[in-house]
DNA sequence: GTCTATATCCTGATAGAC
DNA sequence: GTCTATCAGGATATAGAC
């Protein structure tokens, strides 16, 4: 039997997959800056200089890790939008397009199994991590897949005006970022699917409810901001009288 | 008149304030891990020395950068809280807390002035850095505040479940921060303000729209999620008749 | 393809003169 | 307090034997 790693891989592959692989880890507990070749090439045992020979560098090498997974995440999500699209016409749902998001994403994550909300987290990070290395890729391999689906959500949310739109998205898509990045996503999906049997639709439940909550939420009313003004004035006035007491 | 830096501050402070000033400049732009301190003591003209003379150390600098800001922001937030909860009492409602955590942050922006956005860039790196200095730092200087403004927001949504308030919390702070920290923040300000004088209450009411339509969202509903279910089973027979054509 | 050994550079930190 | 000079170590990357 193979030597296992901490997240349930085999160590019989070849030289660059165990590198892909320690180097995927990695990256979703450390982030791109923080992890070094030697770190890499350690965990995966291989040699230090097998990093440049089969990926030329640490910037390739992070791109080559970041496209094994969203190539085909991004892939699915556009061939699953199309489908729906087609499927429903204009009978498109906000709820629909969120399927179209995630389920690819939880699909590959295949949380059945051990190592799956590990994928889930390495999306987040994918997403959230500071470099420029990997914030350029990422957003080079996703304008055009994102304007697609800017496009569905503009249709199934015609009130909305677009740069309110893309606030709202841009809201949205950070918070699942944050959330799916964030502390434990295991325990995340178990709290979420605890005591049921189709994990997907929960999950996908519970992440589309805040956000067709927030795409949908009213537009900014007069009156209400009028209400907002007298709470800030109030409290202008009970901070004065609290720090002069 | 003393030359004057990208932020707007004067190069006539002492060591000490240059060093932090540049830290802070550095770190909103690229994060904890990528800065060096030669970038740093380069930036605020001062020898590479004084770090370590006037901080000790990378480490214990950036957390003079972050407390510098945050304990100032952190007692602000408290007193506000404190304030809104005497003189409304069980009348708080969420928009009340609301107030109490980006009034402040607002306040300390003073986003009248020319460098005023830079600071919610500032607080946005603060809550999304991956490095774990910042990290550990961030939340263990916040989690006594936390547990105020949770409880706080527990009183004005008494139908939530602790574990889902605090799910919910954790989404939407997330997505503050996310939008905070990402691309410039002077112009979603000035797109939010377009023509309009109080800019406070414009920049709070559109976000505590969305936050406050994510808290109320409703609960997850059986029948909802079998709507769920169809959806995706539907997605999954048209992307196998896609996939056979 | 894989290895050892090393080049080159940059990092944070410090010793010691002034 | 501030400077110069430097240390020790880690970073990425590469040359060259096998």
């Amino acid at each position: 039997m193979a030597l296992q790693s901490v997240s349930g891989r085999t160590q019989s592959a070849d030289t660059k997959t165990r590198i892909l692989d320690a180097t995927e880890d990695l990256f979703v507990e450390f982030g791109y800056e923080s992890m070094s070749l030697r770190q890499i090439t350690s965990a995966a045992q291989v040699n230090l200089a097998s990093v440049n020979y089969h990926f030329g560098g640490k910037e390739a090498l992070i791109q080559a890790v970041l496209s094994r997974r969203m190539d085909k995440l991004n892939d699915e999500r556009l061939k699953l939008l199309d489908a729906l699209q087609s499927t429903q016409g204009a009978a498109l749902t906000c709820e629909h397009v969120l399927v179209a998001m995630f389920l690819p994403a939880l699909r590959m994550a295949g949380f059945d199994e051990a190592g799956g909300p590990r994928f889930l987290r390495f999306l987040g990070r994918a997403y959230t991590d500071v470099s420029s290395v990997v914030q350029d890729f990422v957003n080079g391999h996703y304008t055009s897949s994102l304007g697609r689906f800017f496009d569905a959500f503009q249709q199934t949310l015609p009130q909305l005006p677009r740069q309110e739109l893309g606030f709202r998205l841009h809201f949205a898509m950070g918070a699942v970022a944050g959330v799916l990045a964030s502390s434990n996503t295991n325990r995340l999906v178990h709290d979420f699917t605890r005591g049921q049997s189709d994990d997907e639709a929960v999950v996908i439940g519970r992440l589309a409810a805040l956000m067709v909550a927030a795409l949908n939420a009213p537009l900014p009313d007069p009156a209400q901001l009028d209400a907002l003004k007298t709470i800030i004035a109030r409290a202008d006035e009970s901070r004065a009288a609290e720090s002069s007491r």
